[in-house]
DNA sequence: TGTACATCAGTGAACGCGCGTTCACTGATGTAC
DNA sequence: TGTACATCAGTGAACGCGCGTTCACTGATGTAC
């Protein structure tokens, strides 16, 4: 992968390859297990390089759960575009199960820079899909259709990091988003 | 709450003040922010003394997972034999937010000692519970029963982890256990 | 009741390690004229 | 087209820190006789 060859002084890109390298490693041993040292290594620059990018480790991780919540949206977007609320549900599980290191950090926040702008936009932007069925149907009845949203979001919530962590025994089978349309068809069959 | 005079050589109870110790510094920072060295230290003991009854990271985390594990295995049981499933789920998020700290390490395999009989034990008890509902309906009908488990539990799990990270929305209120009543409802409806 | 001894819990000094951070620096790039 | 200079990315040495682990040890407890 790296050039054996004298490397350029300049990178090109490392702001992106450290990134990379960051979710390589998350994905590998999790988010507390990385190092700025480490990710320097892996993408052959010197370990104080990052800094110049990043500030700092939880610099780093607030970039990682943004390109998340961006990734997530768009996943989201597809779904709701297609007017099927249950596979929203499904592609909530396949960016999960497709981008785990990413969802490890998104809903960390105590990993991340509290103030960071970047975070806080692509995080709203996505949040508002997701409690988009709420909203709507929060004015219709009383009580109990803001929570119908968040049970939606909580079961795949749930059964995503359940995937993830090795938690679900043997006959969930393997395919995620079969299971996650099985699980769901469970909640939305009563609507 | 440290004597000041002179401490007695022997502890007393090292072992459940390490415990109590770890349970407490892991509500606050999490399982990757603790040391055994900090444990020692907020136990009054010098900082090898862990490794006596631990042995080292991974032996008092797998401790911390068995004792969760049998502490809601107790908190279902109380549920379940009250006849009522739908207050099982809520048990399990009285658990959760009543003990922030076992809840975080027990879905945390990468944390524990695989080979350890006691954790074994105390997981495949305390499953045997979850699944119960499941493995009864599933040899009813075909395909989707043993989802109906998974999905009530993946719920209120997602439902737990989205409450303690401080992910959901001011509208899901301040009460955990209404909130999972309510939530699990909407799954239950429709049985 | 008293003595000897085995066992075990906890000590404290020592080790090597990887980390984050700082800082003066150097190499490369791009822009003004 | 060429020269001067500002800007920025990345370097590498240095620092202090807390960690896990090891190990010979010592203090306390309990049991055998």
């Amino acid at each position: 992968m790296t050039a054996s060859e004298s490397r350029p002084y300049h990178h090109g890109d490392l702001r992106r390859a450290l990134l990379d390298a960051a979710v390589e490693a998350i994905a590998a041993d999790g988010p507390a297990a990385i190092s700025l040292r480490d990710l320097a290594r892996r993408a052959g620059v010197s370990h104080a390089a990052p800094a110049h990018h990043f500030g700092d480790k939880a610099g780093l991780l607030t970039a990682v759960a943004a390109e998340g919540y961006q990734l997530l949206a768009g996943e989201l977007r597809e779904a709701y575009e297609a007017g099927d609320f249950l596979e929203a549900g499904v592609a909530y599980m396949r960016f999960a199960v497709g981008h785990p290191a990413h969802f490890a950090v998104m809903f960390r926040p105590d990993l991340h820079r509290r103030d960071d702008p970047g975070l806080a936009a692509a995080m709203e932007h996505t949040r508002s899909m997701l409690y988009a069925q709420a909203a709507d149907q929060e004015g219709v009845g009383e009580g109990g259709a803001a929570e119908a949203g968040i049970a939606a979001w909580a079961l795949v919530h749930g059964l995503a990091t359940l995937w993830l962590s090795g938690n679900l025994p043997a006959s969930a089978g393997d395919d995620p988003e079969r299971l996650a349309r099985a699980a769901a068809g469970h909640l939305f069959r009563s609507a």
